[in-house]
DNA sequence: GCCTGGCACTCTGTCCGCCCGAGTGCCAGC
DNA sequence: GCTGGCACTCGGGCGGACAGAGTGCCAGGC
């Protein structure tokens, strides 16, 4: 085990490195932090912090840079989570409040996770496979065309149109839309494939593969995965990255844009409380020399989709993570509002 | 004016530096060209093309490169628009017919054009202003919420909370779905406003305010500008900008989040036909040295949004154009069809 | 046993001077 | 009006020298 001065070095490499972008050594560090020792000693915990591969060195007789391993430490045992200060959060919640519909609360979220970690924000949109629904709404847009119009208690709306095997009559439409509103609305997405099971014996033989086709497209928008959606933003932000910028910026930008990618970087993350992944923990290759903090959000107690930003390994954690923790808290209010 | 062949010269100095990436000299031009011309002859020419601002010379005693104004020649007069060929037309059209929805087709579109032209694409959703109304939905959330849902023959779908002053029956709100819709139905955003200037009329007293809240909520529904949204794809492609990078992609990609400039920037382009805007001819600083190549695009024969690409000035002009008029013309297809 | 000051060593980044090659402009000649 | 020739210029690459930062190790002191 690591003795309490060696932590406290590896604390203060990781702080200044985050700080300068430049690797540390050991002269620097006594005159930066009062650690009480002198720098000859400094130079013995970092050899020990070495052969431990949490720091490592550039090169010989170069100063020492936290590994991914060391930034891991560095989270999980000796940097808190920074609380943002009173005037950030009212201006979080004025910026939010301004909201008028879903689209422009995800957009809103992610300009504002970008400017106050200044990296990359990526935002899910509220999950509809743990939402319930609200309401579903059919329209009779020719003879045999219907649009079917889902809307869930997160605010969110997906239509889809349905070409009917025969001609439906307004009147079964009616019909079709009461009682599967009765049925369905307020009920758990999860709950509806059995609960609108044995509709289309309630109808007449001719309606009914109508009522089929109906129930079948409404049960695939739901399960439909590739709906989980998501915004991204601040990508200006990857040019503060380093120096070496073409190879580490590219792969980056193009996970971003690869969209799966990202629903299952946040989907892996746990589900309840912070995630942190430094580095070579994301299991997708170009997101390697980042770190992705996430969390999940939702109206109520639950959380119905997850947030998060992409970094350099080396950035602040805590503040990071105190930004994230504070958008998504109040994202989850708005949500619940609304 | 200048003589055919020194154009013939720049159409080569254009066409060598968009391959290569680096100032070409004379001696180069003659081999790579037959111009039937010495290297002496071809330097004469470059100096009386460099004379009118056709091209520069980053120092003395390197090649020379285009300059803006040498573009705008190129792409005015000397350059066509290479089209696609049939298995490209094939790939697009294929690729575009998996859609199931306007989400899709405007993301799959912004994908292909990236592909195609290994550039930045932007695709305009189709826009509100006109289009023409498909449907009104109004659903009953609580005694005094009704939910407005505006469907319009481009696919897309609005949703508008609406608080009413007063409650709200199910007979007064089917009254008012059917009056409206009777109305407004297959007419233009722009013709609503006055279509539905008497209806509160028609309504018992206590039930006015709700119905002119609704309406008032459909109007700025229709109006709302900030409604103009856009996809964006193929930042990754940035990388490929040049060697200054840091310095050259950070406002291009500041301008790419800023969408309220793109879409400033598409409406500026010509209505119909190809636009082509080169380095400075953009009104936005952060695009100076960028080219935005866009054009409009729509069901019928009416161009309801724009799409383009952003990429450098120094880009293949005959390819992109190509691309983007070829990808246009098969999203409208695809739009008038759905 | 742990900390400290000192010392020799190593490596990088940078600055300078040099040379080479590419490219130019100009001129005289055809 | 085109061409070959020639002198000139400038940037990029190469190599050596140098300064600075940082290290590892060792012997001595608390």
């Amino acid at each position: 085990m690591l003795s309490e001065r060696r932590l406290q070095v590896l604390r203060a490499i990781v702080q200044d490195y985050v700080g300068t972008e430049e690797p540390v050594g050991s002269k620097a560090l006594t005159e930066r932090h009062n650690l009480g020792v002198s720098p000859a000693t400094v130079r013995n915990d970092m050899a020990a912090l070495e052969d431990e591969g949490f720091i490592a060195q550039p090169h010989t007789s170069a100063g020492r840079i936290p590994t991914d391993k060391g930034y891991r430490l560095f989270v999980d045992k000796l940097a808190g989570v920074k609380p943002m200060s009173p005037p950030e959060r009212r201006a979080i919640q004025n910026f939010l409040d301004g909201a008028v519909d879903l689209d422009d609360v995800v957009a809103r979220t992610v300009r504002l996770l970008a400017q106050l970690t200044r990296q990359v924000a990526v935002v899910q949109y509220p999950s509809l496979t743990r939402s319930t629904v609200r309401h579903v709404e059919l329209l009779s847009l020719a003879p045999a065309r219907v649009m079917l119009v889902l809307i869930t208690d997160t605010g969110r709306v997906e239509q889809r149109m349905v070409d009917c095997p025969a001609p439906f009559g307004e009147a079964s439409l009616a019909d079709l839309r009461a009682r599967l509103n009765s049925r369905v609305a307020g009920r758990r997405f999860s709950d509806v494939p059995t609960l609108v099971e044995d509709l289309p014996e309630a109808f007449d033989l001719e309606d009914r593969g109508t009522v089929s086709a109906v129930l079948s497209t409404l049960l695939e928008t739901l399960v439909e995965e590739n709906e989980e959606r998501l915004m991204i933003g601040g990508t200006a932000n990857l040019t503060r990255f380093g120096h070496d910028f073409p190879l580490t910026i590219r792969p980056v930008l193009e996970a971003l844009e690869e969209h799966v990618v990202l629903l299952k970087l946040l989907g892996e993350a746990g589900d309840s409380g912070m995630t942190v992944r430094i580095g070579h923990e994301n299991a997708y290759e170009g997101l390697n020399s980042t770190s992705v903090v996430s969390v999940g959000y939702g109206s109520g107690g639950e959380a119905v989709a997850k947030l998060g930003v992409v970094g350099p390994t080396r950035m602040d954690y805590p503040g990071t993570m105190g930004a994230v923790r504070a958008v998504a808290r109040y994202v989850g209010q708005i949500l619940a509002e609304s």
